[in-house]
RNA sequence: GGAGGGAUGGCAGAGUGGACGAUUGCGACGGUCUUGAAAACCGUAGUAGGCAACAGCUUACCGAGGGUUCGAAUCCCUCUCCCUCCGCCA
């Protein structure tokens, strides 16, 4: 979420930052109903204060009637008594009287009101829409084709005396990735791991955890793989990409497409210590993704499933050290890739490429030889306050002061399918049996070579 | 799934229609005292919005949303969450 007196100020250079994402958001509707917001309030506010001291004034009669009454019953009959039920009479006819002012406020109020709700909805609704600015460093374009491709680094191309396989091949004839089974249990982008082929993907989850944790100072965190719709809302994945998103039928839970949906909302609705700064979590778990977007793209192999499983980073941190962590996040991930021993490329994605979310995004992709691809393995980005606004997560300045927002980060670390694609790929050997990295093996029970039956 | 009880400021916990944005205690912060600290004493404190923007004024917020009323933390309705007991269960 974008804050509305930035929009409000200088709507024209919001504007033209969406325009650089190629993206469209109705700044024009949330000015004017945000005006007339103003308006409204400014009207009903003065109504209200209005209202609250005649209330008080009647609250005054009522007490001062209370007290003539009580006093009357005390009274025995006489001329005295008489006097005090005059008395007790005009004070009630005075209080019936005061009503009548408030009442017709209220109904002023109630008019207002209805206005300011419909009004307030529409801007809130339309201020989700609006998707997050993207910072001045990156490379302005309406599409992917204007990403920035950095030089291959890390380990030499992979190369080979014989025709490399795909990884769809070599898994089944190791079988270890079972196809066939996959959809007979949940149809076409699912698949079955098998033997070698689960324990490697399990190998991998549990040495990503644990290089983050012990290496990178990261923090473990299981979340539920459910969350409701208001934490989608929260990351920003809703209400745009309600579409990509699974659901429970009967309840407000959906599936999360992301660890980074659950770790937003961590500290949903809380004030931080700014001394706490930075929080670094990491997390694994399944992803899920409908990919209707994607229909007809990627159908062999694993690279691009309903479910997979993730291992994500994600950091709370304070907003002048964003762009720095953005990096750090960065060299997290390569490290991974270093570790196993991948050749691998960044990428600066351009304006129109950068998610809904984020002020800025670098990829990493993998190269895998069989395929002849290179396959996105992270996403490392920044979001700036954006996810942080829209799940009010705010810290308490050491120096006091306003509370500000924290800047959130996240990053892959890795994705596993395509990890898995990359090592199959390119430690194939002739025979077909593929080399497992040396740093997987103690999770493997020393396992080196995945042959046929392992 | 059944029955009952709850949700109030950082925490604990009062408040059942009018002076309550809210008693009190603890904690926090500032000060006095002290060589320093503790104790004691004094004082300050929530969040969000609007207007003015220098201090200022104002509205809303007592789990969430509706309603009744001149007026709601307090009464009514719906929902969410928590706790206790029973049932079922990895």
């Amino acid at each position: 979420m974008l804050d509305i007196n930035l929009i409000r100020e200088k709507p024209e250079w919001v504007k033209a930052q969406i325009a650089k994402r190629n993206a469209e958001a109705p700044i024009d509707q949330i000015l004017a109903d945000d005006g007339r917001r103003r308006e409204i309030l400014q009207e009903v506010e003065a109504l209200r204060q209005q209202r609250n001291s005649t209330s008080k004034e009647i609250g005054q009669l009522m007490g001062a009637l209370k007290k003539k009454e009580a006093e009357l019953k005390r009274t025995a009959a006489g001329p005295a008594a008489d006097a005090l039920k005059a008395e007790v009479e005009a004070l009630a006819a005075q209080a019936e009287e005061a009503k009548d002012a408030p009442r017709k406020i209220g109904e002023q109020i109630a008019i207002y009101d209805e206005e300011l709700r419909e009004v307030e909805t529409r801007l809130n609704e339309n201020l989700l829409w609006v998707p997050n600015l993207t910072h001045e460093s990156v490379p302005v374009g309406p599409d992917e084709a204007h990403n920035i491709f950095h030089e291959p680094q890390g380990a030499p191309e992979p190369q080979f005396d014989f025709e490399p396989k795909p990884h769809w091949d070599l898994g089944t004839d190791l079988n270890i990735i079972d196809f066939e089974r996959g959809v007979k249990l949940s149809g076409s982008r699912f698949y079955v791991l098998r033997g070698a082929g689960a324990r490697l993907q399990r190998a991998l989850i549990q040495f990503m955890l644990n290089t983050h944790l012990e290496k990178h100072g990261f923090t473990e965190i299981y979340p539920p793989f459910m969350v409701r719709s208001q934490i989608f809302e929260g990351a920003g994945q809703l209400p745009k990409f309600f579409d990509n998103i699974y659901r429970d039928a009967e309840e407000d839970l959906m599936w999360l497409g992301t660890a980074e949906i659950a770790l937003t909302s961590l500290h949903r609705d809380e004030i931080l210590d700014e001394a706490e700064l930075p929080l670094k979590y990491v997390a694994y778990t399944p992803c899920w993704r409908r990919e209707k977007m994607s229909a007809g793209k990627d159908v062999r192999g694993i690279k691009r499933g309903h479910q997979f499983d993730k291992v994500e980073m994600y950091q709370f941190v304070h907003p002048d050290k964003s762009y720095e962590v953005l990096e750090d996040m960065k060299q997290y991930a390569q490290d991974i890739c270093d570790l196993l021993g991948f050749r691998y490329r960044f990428v600066d994605l351009a304006t129109g490429d950068v998610g809904f979310s984020m002020a800025k995004t670098y990829d990493i992709e993998v190269w895998a030889a069989g395929c002849g691809e290179w396959l996105e393995v992270s996403s490392i980005s920044n979001a700036e306050d954006f996810q942080a606004r829209r799940s009010n997560i705010k810290y308490r300045p050491t120096e006091g002061g306003k509370l500000q927002y924290p800047h959130t980060l996240n990053a892959s670390g890795l994705a596993l399918p395509r990890v898995m694609i990359a090592i199959m790929e390119n430690n194939q050997q002739a025979d077909g049996s593929i080399v497992v990295p040396e740093v997987l093996r103690p999770y493997m029970g020393g396992l080196q070579v995945i042959e046929p039956g392992s």
